[in-house]
DNA sequence: TTGTGTGAACAACTTCACAGCT
DNA sequence: AGCTGTGAAGTTGTTCACACAA
């Protein structure tokens, strides 16, 4: 029986995909969410014309510690050589197949004001395999305008779109009252990842990946560090007074 | 002795605003992350009627769970009243004063692009006290250009403004290439905070606080996580088959 | 000798579950 | 009876420090 070792691989595999496992395959959140900084650094590096690079040179690159990137790095598999380090482009090749860049995603863009101009028009979409498939409005004045190449077209195509070009991918770029109703479409439309731009909260059912990016929020938190270092100062003063 | 109560209460404040002090005033980041998504629900409560809240509802609202919201809140100090919940205005006001807003901050944004075009215009800045000092970018030809009612200067000027205006926050719009540089001269002038959108890892002093937005970083962890659920139905298919 | 891979200690964050106030 | 505030337990993430391979 050929096949007998394969499946059982799989149906452990299966088995790992399920809730709280922690043997193989389980790379957790965090290291995904660096994943991508490595593979920017290592970019550089390769660009820089270097073969190998160690975890040392690779976290100076990537802006964190050596002990990170070799934590991070062993969830993938023992790709390093002991007293030499990691080949740069095999670790590009292996940390691509992981985040599955190898393929490539069909993207819909909604909501074309300012914002979703300017996310069109960003060139780091193409670059990684991220194909724009579709521009989207409600607005049937911006239906037609060419941007980076593609055409808008109207929300009540958005189904059709989705599924023609097997979209998997929803940027919501929508005044915030729109967002819930938009992400509903995406969803019952077919998408399954969705990244966020409205300033509100938005739900998903499960099996629905939702990232969001929020300005707002950001400069709220810096606002804190500012207080708090303008009242740590205020009392250095005083206690030295 | 009147004031040596006072004094005592400032030194044990200055003393727990070191490092890894868990005491009275330790906020966690992760709190802190949350505070601006409460603010934001509590708003939308408040427009509603709401004059009180339970931890459920806002939990609810900023869909969160609510054993969460109680402890974020608990880090603020005993706002909530046992069987009722908490009053909407009340913590409006104590959120916003831990997080600084209940004052004014300057920012100024680099780079005036599709994206810094995006950003001065996008309106949830000054709703919440964030004033835009200045807009700034490299290109002679932009300068004078008008946009959200301030005037485009140009780069050489960065200095001179960060100083007059005591911009605290910097929002970096540019090119990759081009941030490192622009966060050098922006703490050099003095800015103590930024926020960057630029696809690149850059370095600031201690003392200094680095919030980063990153497009790409986001759609490459979504794209990770279509890959896992496209394995895992294929699996599924095997398994089954 | 150099630098990976990893168990073990540590730290941060989340969730549970319930005492205690209103 | 209802809902907060919080110790304690559970989970996830980070850092240390060193055995071991090249």
């Amino acid at each position: 029986m050929a096949g007998t070792k394969a499946r059982a691989r799989e149906i452990r595999a299966y088995a790992s995909l399920g809730r709280g496992v922690k043997s193989s395959r389980g790379i957790p959140e965090a290291t995904v969410a660096r994943l991508p900084v490595y593979l920017r650094a290592l970019a550089g590096l390769a660009d820089g014309g270097s073969e190998t690079v160690s975890s040392d040179a690779l976290a100076l690159a990537a802006g964190v510690n050596s002990a990170k990137v070799r934590k991070d790095l062993s969830h993938l598999g023992s790709y390093g050589t002991r007293g030499v380090g990691y080949d740069v482009n095999y670790l590009v090749h292996q940390i691509s197949r992981e985040l599955g860049l190898t393929q490539d995603w069909a993207v819909v863009i909604v909501g074309i004001g300012n914002l979703g101009h300017a996310l069109a028009n960003y060139g780091g979409f193409a670059e990684r395999g991220f194909r724009i498939a579709a521009l989207v409005d409600a607005d049937r004045r911006r239906v037609g305008e060419e941007l980076a190449g593609v055409n808008v077209s109207h929300m009540d195509d958005l189904d059709a779109i989705v599924r023609e070009s097997k979209v998997s991918i929803g940027v919501i770029a929508t005044p915030a009252h729109a967002a819930q109703d938009v992400c509903d479409r995406l969803v019952a439309a077919g998408v399954t990842s969705i990244l966020n731009f409205a300033p509100v909260v938005i739900n998903v059912p499960a099996g629905v990946d939702l990232r969001k990016v929020d300005l707002s929020i950001e400069l709220q938190i810096l606002s804190f560090h500012e207080q708090r270092k303008a009242a740590m100062s205020r009392l250095r003063t005083a206690v030295e007074s």
